[in-house]
DNA sequence: GTCCCGCCTGTAAACGTTTGCATCCCTGGG
DNA sequence: CCCAGGGATGCAAACGTTTACAGGCGGGAC
């Protein structure tokens, strides 16, 4: 009784009202006198009473809190993306929590657990969980209002980047500087992760080749991992092809950081001697004067967030398209 | 009645027996008869029976969460860790609730909000959020077991580098390779997060060049952002010093790849011609080659969680000094 | 002077668990 | 044969809110 936290009645018992109209005073609900209301508001103050935050939710149903469930894959893109996304809840007065997927077998653990996530969270953000891709809509797991970033969903809201338009842009701009021998530094498939984002991008590197007469080589694509090192050893790989590239196009800049400087060790000049383009517009990527295509990852988990907010207020389900804009720093120039 | 989720009441109904007997075979406790726990445990899968949290939670006070508090500077060090946090209390059935610090006034906020933010959680850890600078023990703000990561904090456990001594053998390094002229690329105070972190970086810096017998000219200390264009910046105005160093120190990997760029556009050779050592070990450190001090933050951040646990169940506060090896890699080399 | 209606307030029933306590039954020791 | 004791169970009271419902009170319309 003496340590404990006040509770709301004894805001009750000081201010000389009922539990009820204390709640109503706390929570700006209409039908309180203007008088009562502030009398109730000077004695939580003065007592430093907060609602117990179990208490409220088990019976208004409502947790204030929003889930979050991101990949561990690299560590630059979820993070990003999650702090948009906080700033967005934090001013809402939401909290965020997360469920990060870093061991393989997480991903299905999560989406089979879905369910009771549901229960602490009033909406959900989904980054590059790539659920829909069984087939199912959102509602196949969640019975809560749900954002994917980075996959279309049903019955979800989403915000995605057009992989292969992007990826397009990217490899047309080498194509503009007078580059026809054009590498490809893919990233493969991602274990345990369905996503569809290589293929899209290859897709992508393979439609500009066509549309602008060019053969597309096998022996120009090859696969790293999706790290620096990955990018690195697959520029070792394309270098030493009997027909090297004049160019390259990697599916993510940390890929490109590897390449950048693989050919610093192999003695070539960027760009004179090799052109190079990411993806993504990594933190490091301006600094490294990469030219890449910008994904503006904050952004979109903020707009993520706003969209969730909304659809919890009852807006309706939507698709958004982000955009992509090349930026060409100094990584790329004119074929020699 | 129809589509809402099964409560305790409808596993006792089914079963026969009554909510509190339901409610002692699903946890494990004893005084259960065999064959009673196994019935209700098949009806609780059979009608995929969950626990409602917020009730749990209420009556028990248990919340089964952990609170991360987290600052936004940089994206990498508290992602990492981050993760490594994750992987501990999901393997251990809590849920991650964090609270990121991005804009200013965030962490004020925090520190004010910290007593509210102790009823939603069971425990907390704390990454680089400096709370105990102003000089209070950690049960000032929190009545929840804490963990610090990166400071000492009265009353809580902690996670910790030795600063200074990292940054004396990082320079020591730079010395043993003959180096005379060692600047330093200090990252500044940040603004909002009190922390002694650079200071502590800077001390190690000079207590080598001291006890080494070599001067300590101010001329070679510059202060950047903690970017890499920081760091890009930082060397520019080393290099154009009447006499420039052979060889620098960086606060953070992130400086030092603004340096390796900014050196190679000066056209000096890495480490031919400048020495360069950092310190993090940041994901792209080992890809880059870059010599620096390694901070194994997922480790650390593995070892936060299991030690949050370890207070909740009733271990005594602990202070651990987490061992920052240098690593040796390709951009420091002998003087001339 | 009534009546009605709308503002304000209180009473009490949820919400779905956990848990202290009482009860019942069964077994084994005296 | 009785009684102590402990295992198994049930009953009911919490936990701290929110909210449906029922009044009470006052003022304006008639």
């Amino acid at each position: 009784m003496s340590s404990s936290r006040p509770t709301i009645k004894d805001i009750a018992r000081v201010t000389g009202v009922s539990v009820a109209t204390v709640s109503r005073a706390l929570r700006d609900l209409p039908y309180v006198a203007p008088e009562t209301r502030s009398r109730v508001i000077e004695a939580a103050a003065e007592l430093q009473y907060e609602a117990h935050p179990q208490a409220s939710r088990l019976v208004s149903g409502r947790t204030w809190t929003i889930g979050v469930a991101a990949p561990q894959f690299g560590t630059w893109f979820p993070f990003r993306a999650l702090g948009g996304i906080n700033s967005v809840f934090a001013q809402a007065g939401y909290d965020v929590l997360i469920s990060m997927m870093s061991a393989p077998g997480d991903r299905r653990r999560f989406l089979s657990d879905a369910r009771s996530f549901c229960r602490r969270v009033d909406g959900i953000v989904l980054i590059d969980t790539f659920v829909g891709v069984e087939g199912d809509p959102a509602d196949a797991f969640f019975d809560r209002p749900v954002v994917a970033v980075g996959e279309r969903l049903d019955g979800a809201s989403s915000i995605t980047i057009d992989n292969r338009s992007a990826a397009r842009r990217a490899v047309q701009h080498l194509v503009d500087l007078g580059h026809a021998r054009i590498g490809l530094v893919a990233g493969p498939p991602l274990p345990d992760l369905p996503t569809p984002v290589p293929e899209q991008r290859r897709l992508g590197y393979e439609d500009t080749l066509e549309s602008a007469g060019l053969p597309v080589d096998p022996e120009l694509a090859v696969n790293g991992e999706w790290t620096a090192a990955g990018g690195a050893a697959a520029l070792a790989t394309l270098l030493d092809r009997p027909n090297p590239p004049t160019a390259v196009f990697c599916m993510s800049d940390e890929m490109a950081f590897g390449v950048l400087r693989a050919a610093a060790r192999r003695g070539l000049t960027v760009p004179a001697d090799l052109s190079v383009v990411g993806f993504d517009d990594h933190d490091l990527a301006d600094a490294m004067g990469l030219t890449t295509m910008r994904q503006a990852v904050d952004e979109m988990g903020v707009r993520a967030a706003a969209t969730v907010l909304g659809l919890i207020d009852g807006d309706p389900v939507t698709d958004i398209t982000w955009d992509v804009p090349l930026m060409v720093r100094e990584t790329t120039a004119k074929m020699g």
